[in-house]
DNA sequence: ACGATAGCCTGATAGC
DNA sequence: TGCTATCAGGCTATCG
């Protein structure tokens, strides 16, 4: 699942592959991933646009084109993109395809088909309503103790459940949620509330660290993911508790244990976070 | 206003 | 073996 470590290594990845190519034609195979505009419409302003740059906010990949033009792309659970020759087979699960004029094609595949790509006008990208109420990125310096307490400390719900609402911070989903907390030794259960002033400092630490580490190896290769190059992530071999339950906690050795919290799977040390 | 939850979707896996 | 049920999870819509 892309969280903000796999979307920045798609990101600067498809930098590398894709910047500065022009767009000759799009071909859409299922409609439902193009929420906006129409897809006739979709397809008539991209083809011609060259893509000028390629930014990341939260979990949303933003293809910056000629032209004022920007396609918000979230990959949500299993989306990728690749790019190929043009006559290279087509892999299953392939829904949209952006053949540029070299060809080359930039294809995205989506197993769950729960992708999906808006196309606005870049001046109004900030404002567009996935965009606009966006929390905080976790690299951004004025990310603090003091940014996230005042953040949660009037929230009921639980930590896990606050790290995983995007409108407080951007970027983190459950696997690394799961990450920070036990690094941090807060249990997900616990309510915001109940969080003392050095448990929010950790956490906040912890935020960075764990996201930084997973950039570093380029994300964690959990299910599907891959990066633009096609290659895997090698954080999944750091994970401490996320899809280790049964297995001893490296630090003191109990077993991990596996709940739902937030709707969400939860893995977490019952012994060193309370 | 806010928090909790169903639904979207396919493939892997568990259970019978 | 082969079928069915369950789970995975980010986000949106909807309910209380």
């Amino acid at each position: 699942m892309p969280e903000l470590p796999e979307v920045e290594t798609i990101k600067n990845t498809l930098e590398q592959l894709v910047l500065g190519k022009t767009i000759a034609r799009v071909q859409v195979d299922l409609p439902r991933i193009i929420r906006h505009p129409a897809v006739d419409e979709f397809q008539q302003i991209i083809e011609g646009k060259s893509i000028d740059a390629i930014k990341r906010r939260g979990k949303f990949l933003l293809f910056q084109l000629t032209d004022n033009w920007t396609i918000i792309s979230h990959l949500r659970m299993e989306g990728n993109y690749g790019l190929f020759k043009s006559d290279e087979p087509v892999a299953k699960h392939t829904h949209v395809t952006f053949q540029f004029t070299d060809c080359t094609q930039l294809r995205y595949r989506d197993t769950r088909q729960f992708g999906t790509m808006d196309l606005v006008n870049t001046s109004d990208v900030a404002n567009h309503k996935s965009i606009a109420n966006l929390g905080i990125e976790p690299f951004d310096p004025n990310f603090t103790e003091q940014y996230l307490y005042d953040q949660i400390i009037k929230k009921q719900k639980s930590i896990k459940a606050v790290l995983l609402d995007q409108d407080i911070i951007a970027g983190i989903g459950n696997i690394y949620a799961d990450e920070i907390l036990f690094r941090s030794k807060v249990s997900p259960m616990v309510a915001t509330n109940k969080l003392t002033k050095e448990d929010i400092g950790n956490i906040c630490k912890n935020t960075k660290l764990v996201l930084k580490e997973a950039i570093k190896v380029g994300g964690s290769s959990i299910k599907s993911y891959v990066n633009g190059l096609g290659k895997m992530g090698m954080f999944q071999q750091q994970l401490l508790v996320y899809k280790q339950d049964g297995k001893p906690c490296v630090v003191c050795g109990e077993e991990i244990q596996k709940t739902r919290t937030a709707g969400r799977g939860t893995h977490y040390c019952p012994n060193c976070q309370k």
